[in-house]
DNA sequence: TTGAAAGCGCTACCAT
DNA sequence: ATGGTAGCGCTTTCAA
């Protein structure tokens, strides 16, 4: 069933059936339900979104980008919660949600980008000519966690978080600290880090952290040196569990391990536990995010709060009306709890 | 950047350009790689998803259509496990993914399901309307906890599980048995049911469970009748709460709940403590699904395994490749942990 | 091996 | 208030 069929078998122009659909002004009342009525019957559910879309070039779904592949997302609490907060607001929207891969390699030869109107970007994606190609269809554009020149953005304050936490964990302890760092450079394995290969401050959350970090500890009269400070590619609890393992493995043992996310944090308590130490007597664990599990898990885990739900709800109503709001960047703030 | 333009600038057809992109056999090796080579520097990257797919029908794009709508379904870790199986094969087969909402006050006169080449459909929609709509388009559709005549169906063994964890439950215990049900009627409001108003069973998981305890209850000399089954329309915390406490206010108290989620069961071992009740002795508690909180939390709670990531990623293979799969039903298992 | 041209389903302009 | 029609960007047949 098609816009022209509809016309034909009811004896009137493509263009009044179209404008039965999208400019109810343009004719009169009864036509327009008359029509609206026949579509229903002969089984015509409105126009064909992509051929819509090729006229008017748009189509009422929002491109979400992720940083990198779809299912790392759905196994991520913090990436999980943000969709959460974009659903909510897209629901209400009446927008559909299209998920795109960060990864050049994603994307063979189709310009997927033509079909959403507008684009959240949640993350650096991994390869920024998938960013290039974005950005050039001069759609509404909201990036998050991370800058982008001339258009709207949404961070979450990391240097404060990370700071708060260091100088809590600092005026702890008197031993060694050690950091589990989460994709601090591209390397896609589990180890310490070499601060040559960093990622740059303004497009890695982790980065801005780290620098709290070493900040924290400068004042603290400490020195966060790359031999103390790991690195994994994914916050998991493989990853989480490797790093920990090493890094519980140094002589001395330290006293305290600061983790970029939770999911580290946790895994970092698991191992912890496997040999046979107390936390936080042994060994001060402190997180990143505060996900449902910091709460519930015992010890609960003492971590810094950020507003996931609320960052994904706000990032989708500046999407949708981006005139109406600028750049900003969400509070967070020091959840004190068991383990540190 | 159009392929026109693209076509028009190295002094080719507009052909060979798309045969460039999509036939390779079509021209000479050299001038294929000249093409390309010129189309990455003019940035063209790749014909427009919208209009070649108006063209041919097919956008490389699979539609996940959900029971509700989208917000609901980064709540419930059931959800956001087989989605995470999903797209775990759909980063594989280098698709990407729409998520739409069951409800059709959702698609405003747009013909939305136009633009996905494939569905799977994860519940059975809120309003059938919509999915009627789908199956018109006469493209792969696998569904999900539901069957639909004449399309490929992936379903787990719910009156299995369910059966096995009520007979646990009933040869344990001798006092009053009630059940926590989920969307086991129409209704918004969480209560106690009325039969009459049940979904039909082949549409309901919730309904085959209910049937499981029922007839396990049969067997061990006990009936379940409406005025020990409760109702909720989310497997929340909110309800979840709102029916444990009405439940556990029963005289007598009742000392085993069903649950026919994890996340309600959850709510009811938090509401039972609150009142001061041992778990399990005063009250067992037995949830379904056996998401990872069930394992982490204590106590740990004695539940119905279902294999939520194996289900989306089948459900994502099955659309794929619709001619190499039959319809299937996954088991299910019981998994006795602390709370029953 | 390459090119010309029709047409996918629709909307927006301009006529009437 | 309604209709005629060009053209959005592309693929595909057919002809050269």
């Amino acid at each position: 069933m098609t816009l022209k069929a509809v016309a034909r078998e009811l004896n009137v122009s493509t263009a009044t059936i179209s404008n039965a659909f999208n400019r109810p002004d343009q004719l009169s009342a009864s036509l327009r339900d008359h029509i609206l009525l026949e579509c229903k019957r002969l089984g015509y559910h409105g126009p064909n979104a992509a051929a819509r879309s090729l006229r008017t070039g748009a189509t009422g779904i929002v491109g979400v980008m992720l940083a990198e592949r779809l299912s790392y997302n759905f196994r991520d609490s913090c990436a999980t919660e943000f969709l959460q907060g974009v659903s909510e607001v897209l629901d209400d929207a009446r927008a559909n949600l299209l998920l795109m891969p960060g990864r050049d390699e994603f994307y063979h030869e189709q310009s997927m980008e033509s079909i959403p109107d507008r684009y959240i970007v949640y993350g650096p994606p991994r390869d920024l000519s998938v960013l290039n190609r974005l950005v050039r269809q001069h759609k509404p554009v909201v990036t998050v966690d991370f800058t982008l020149e001339n258009h709207l953005s949404l961070n979450v304050d990391n240097y404060g978080g990370a700071r708060k936490a260091a100088d809590h964990v600092f005026s702890q302890t008197r031993g060694d600290v050690v950091v589990i760092g989460l994709r601090l450079t591209k390397s896609d394995d589990v180890g310490r880090i070499d601060s040559s290969e960093l990622f740059d401050a303004s497009m890695s959350i982790s980065r801005q952290r780290l620098e709290a970090y070493r900040d924290s500890a400068l004042a603290h009269n400490y020195t966060l040196g790359d031999d103390r400070v790991w690195n994994t590619h994914e916050s998991t609890w493989a990853d989480g569990v490797k790093a920990a393992r090493e890094a519980l493995a140094m002589n001395p043992r330290p006293t305290a391990m600061l983790c970029m996310s939770d999911q580290l944090a946790l895994a970092a308590l698991s191992v912890a536990r496997d040999m046979g130490l107390s936390v936080p007597e042994d060994v001060r664990i402190v997180g990143f995010d505060d996900i449902p599990e910091a709460r519930q898990m015992h010890p609960t885990i003492t971590t810094v709060y950020q507003p996931s739900i609320e960052k994904g709800r706000l990032a989708a109503m500046m999407v949708l009306n981006p005139e109406r709001y600028e750049s900003r960047v969400l509070p967070t703030h020091l959840q004190v709890r068991e383990t540190g």
